[in-house]
DNA sequence: CGTGTTATGTTATAATATAACAAAACAGGA
DNA sequence: TCCTGTTTTGTTATATTATAACATAACACG
């Protein structure tokens, strides 16, 4: 995790937020789900299902794959999380009341993703979809690479 | 597979790309590699490894994992095929002389995978580096959606 | 040939994910 | 409160995807 940066204030907003979406849906954000979603954020980068699995396994006793699976699925369902699909791996949404078209640049070095919007990425896969008359239901975009902090940028 | 299209000559065309790519870089384009490409080929969109095994096996005797992932390894570094993160699955690259930065429109319908590339993606993709102060080595794009020939489109 | 290198075979196992059914927790009305 | 249908969680088993580690075979080239 990079420097000036109140990770507690990162997982407190995003369960808050979290607790709100769900209240606003009127799906039920329960103390697993609730675990599970703070698992992903103290993580601070993109976590696996089976480290989520073994960090809960400590806490509560013998937690099983489709308890974690069926906690991520919801979450996805609900905006609360992203999955990478080049890494296998969870990340929390880190703007789910306004999420649309994102993607991710994910540091090789440092491992953590950042979520970003561009309309200009979204304008240039919207006119690529119409060029190729093809209409897109869903993006994945995720770029890897080095971060600013990882390659010692000022 | 969608009609006006012979497929045959996609494949030979393929593979004789791949024999002239090989012989340039002076790797080897064995036997069993060219197999798998051919399978990847023959299916004419996405394929996954294990149906790779499957289909593999039916012609020679017993043909375990590990066989097909370095086929495929060696298929990928050398920019012959391509890996679908979204969907764990293999597909040709339909243009390996040539090949920058592409990205798949995928039909969720027909299963059809159909490789792009754009400037303007590029460009927004770069940009979007350069604006987030990082610096992308690979990029994931893959778009799921409907296809023209399957939503009945002219 | 002989020899080092690259490729393939083989066994075992790791890592990721889901199916199917049972028990429990919960919600909302009688 | 209690009943009842629904949703959530627990549990067992298994499917799917991928790699480690070591043995053998094929090849390249002097
Ligand atoms: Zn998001
Ligand atoms: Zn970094
Ligand atoms: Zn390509
Ligand atoms: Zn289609």
């Amino acid at each position: 995790m990079h420097p000036q940066h109140e990770h507690k204030d990162c997982i407190a907003n995003a369960l808050e937020q979290a607790i709100s979406i769900c209240e606003e849906k009127g799906v039920r954000f329960t103390r697993l789900r609730r675990s599970v979603l703070e698992l992903v954020w103290e993580n601070h980068g993109p976590i696996k299902a089976y480290d989520i699995l073994k960090q809960l396994d400590s806490d509560i006793a013998s937690v099983k794959p489709p308890t974690v699976y069926r906690a991520l699925d919801f979450l996805l369902e609900n905006g609360l999380v992203h999955r990478l699909n080049s890494l296998n791996a969870f990340v929390g949404c880190s703007h789910p009341e306004a999420h649309k078209d994102c993607y991710f640049l994910i540091c090789t070095e440092c491992g953590e993703a950042m979520e970003c919007c561009s309309n200009d990425l979204v304008t240039a896969i919207t006119k690529t979809g119409q060029k190729n008359d093809f209409r897109p239901a869903h993006v994945t975009l995720e770029i890897t690479g080095e971060c600013a902090d990882c390659r010692g940028a000022i």
